[in-house]
DNA sequence: TTAAAAGTTTGAATATAATTCAAATCATGA
DNA sequence: TCATGATTTGAATTATATTCAAACTTTTAA
């Protein structure tokens, strides 16, 4: 892919989007000045934290998507937020969430493809206070939190 | 939460947003009409697939998130997609993945509540194929798709 | 119950930004 | 090298967001 549209996707996947103020206001029939208002309360809120273009993985060479199950050993049970801020720093893992169960963490981790994500696997094990971990690759993704997928 | 509000973020979920053009373009020291034509190349190829918002979910009342390991009867196995479609469906339902190992499926779920995750928890047993489930409850949410606040 | 305050909507004016397009430039392969 | 398609550019145009004061509505507290 060319430099410049691989530099325009991280952007559009970090923000730098907007919403359209005039198309949601002609939907629900009422003012732009009325929507304006009202999407800056829910900015100054927090409830909106920003706006972000949703893409076709494969076609954006994320194509890998896994989930992996986290057991912590017994050291650093008591901390898994320090494991989990740790995995949050990488561009692979999309969502890191500290669980209920058997398990202490769950993250999402896309890749370009199983190569790829076995070099991500391997900086899983080198953290220490890793214990267990089980992979869930994902073979069809049929709903993301973006979009539903059009077959 | 005012109905107006809560339109608009139902609105912003579904997209309704666009790209800051000229934002890219400084950014990337590129030109505005350069950054154009790239996006729409992007989008004719559907590598872009929309533009949306991104919510901090406590503020909006779905706080509540679990995923959900599903394990279909052996009459369905052959087709997990259709209990998949069937899930998508789902407002509740974030995303359906159709994965390898020991579970056919995952799901991420979020409500407002535990009683409400408990409501909809009573729709995936009534589904026929449904075989056995785990559900993971998140108790925090370190990273997820967003990465950066509103400019 | 009522008056004041806080929150919301409106329309018109203004400021910004997206879009268009023809010409120029660049990249590619025959 | 030439020819073709892809990309970039800048200027003109169009569309949209933003601002703001006034009107209106809802909430608060006395």
């Amino acid at each position: 892919m060319k430099k410049l549209r691989r530099e325009i996707i991280e952007l559009l996947k970090a923000g730098n989007c907007t919403p359209r103020i005039s198309t949601i206001a002609s939907k629900l029939h009422s003012r732009s000045s009325t929507i304006h208002y009202n999407i800056k309360q829910l900015e100054k809120e927090s409830a909106i934290r920003s706006y972000r273009a949703v893409f076709d993985y494969k076609k954006i060479d994320e194509g890998f998507c896994s989930f992996v199950l986290i057991s912590l050993a017994s050291g650093s049970y008591k901390d898994p937020d320090k494991i989990a801020e740790i995995l949050s720093k990488y561009p692979q893992v999309e969502s890191v969430d500290i669980i209920t169960g058997r398990w202490e963490l769950i993250i999402k981790v896309r890749t370009a493809n199983m190569d790829e994500y076995y070099e991500f696997a391997k900086n899983l094990v080198a953290i220490g206070g890793v214990d267990k971990t089980e992979t869930l690759n994902s073979i069809r993704q049929v709903k993301s939190e973006f979009t539903r997928a059009i077959n």
